[in-house]
DNA sequence: ACATTGACCTGAGAGC
DNA sequence: TGCTCTCAGGTCAATG
């Protein structure tokens, strides 16, 4: 489920806890999260050095080492970070505990182990290896940006919207959201929408991620007016008290209210 | 060349 | 009560 807003919230978590600690060593220990890089050469490329900064790209998040490229997290569906002050145990179904020299840790948790830790030389070679299109967040993916991603898809939006390949960041949820807040179908084809309905479907992916981030992409602290807290079937519309409809798009299931998007 | 589908993984919740 | 079945979904490989 962590979507670009519940990456960033992370990330928000992760440079309030963990930047500037000395890593003492890193434990693994569930060697088949790693992603191109054994325990033994994740720990000897961190070991003694700290944590720099972090950014974000889509739904991945990256750790700047100190002199030593990036630890790369993906969390999949069930992925989130803990930081822990004090030497305690670490949290169910921790796959990777990075160790602080204070005492402190930084756990990755991971309960389905859909997600990954990796070590990247540069963000810049990571997003073109996994051929990742632009953050939907980013200042530079403007509405031009987004017309031409759209574009040359025949197929359902929601796919679109959700090929990371196009734009980065957006999954099953906030798809959904970000359609029920432009008033759009899920299975409008991408490339057939009109003018107006381009700029309705490009200011709510904005506004969506923003007031997710802000909410800390707990769906209880969102608006009223999300449909997030009733994405289940047979829920109120919040638009319009109607019937929230479950329907497989794509092989995923898509919430809609069919009254409020057409 | 494109689009869609299934495997991967584990736990929660439903159904019998 | 307790077992089994289905479903959740990001990504990538395999299939259509």
């Amino acid at each position: 489920m962590p979507e670009l807003p519940d990456v960033e919230t992370f990330k928000r978590g992760f440079q309030a806890t963990s930047l500037h600690r000395t890593i003492s060593r890193v434990e693994t220990l569930d060697e088949s999260i790693l992603q191109d890089i054994t325990s033994v050469e994740l720990d000897r490329q961190l070991a003694g050095r700290e944590f720099e900064e972090s950014r974000r790209h889509g739904k991945y998040l990256f750790g700047h080492v100190q002199g030593n490229g990036y630890v790369v997290f993906h969390f999949g569906m069930t992925g989130y970070l803990e930081a822990a002050e004090k030497n305690t145990e670490p949290p169910r179904h921790t796959r990777v505990l990075f160790h602080f020299e204070d005492g402190g840790s930084l756990a990755y948790i991971s309960v389905r182990k859909f997600g990954y830790v990796s070590l990247t030389p540069t963000m810049e070679a990571f997003i073109s290896e996994h051929g990742l299109g632009p953050d939907a967040l980013a200042e530079d993916f403007d509405f031009t940006a987004f017309k031409s991603a759209l574009d040359g898809k025949s197929s359902a939006i929601k796919s679109a919207l959700m090929d990371q390949a196009r734009i980065a960041g957006i999954g099953n949820d906030y798809s959904d959201e970000i359609l029920f807040q432009a008033g759009v179908h899920p299975k409008r084809p991408a490339d057939g929408l009109n003018e107006d309905q381009s700029h309705k479907l490009f200011s709510a992916m904005k506004q969506v991620l923003t007031a997710a981030i802000e909410a800390g992409a707990d769906p209880s602290r969102m608006p009223d007016s999300f449909l997030l807290p009733h994405r289940k079937n047979g829920e109120p519309c919040p638009g319009c008290g109607g019937t929230v409809r479950a329907e497989k798009i794509a092989g995923r299931t898509a919430y809609y209210c069919p009254k409020c998007q057409s």
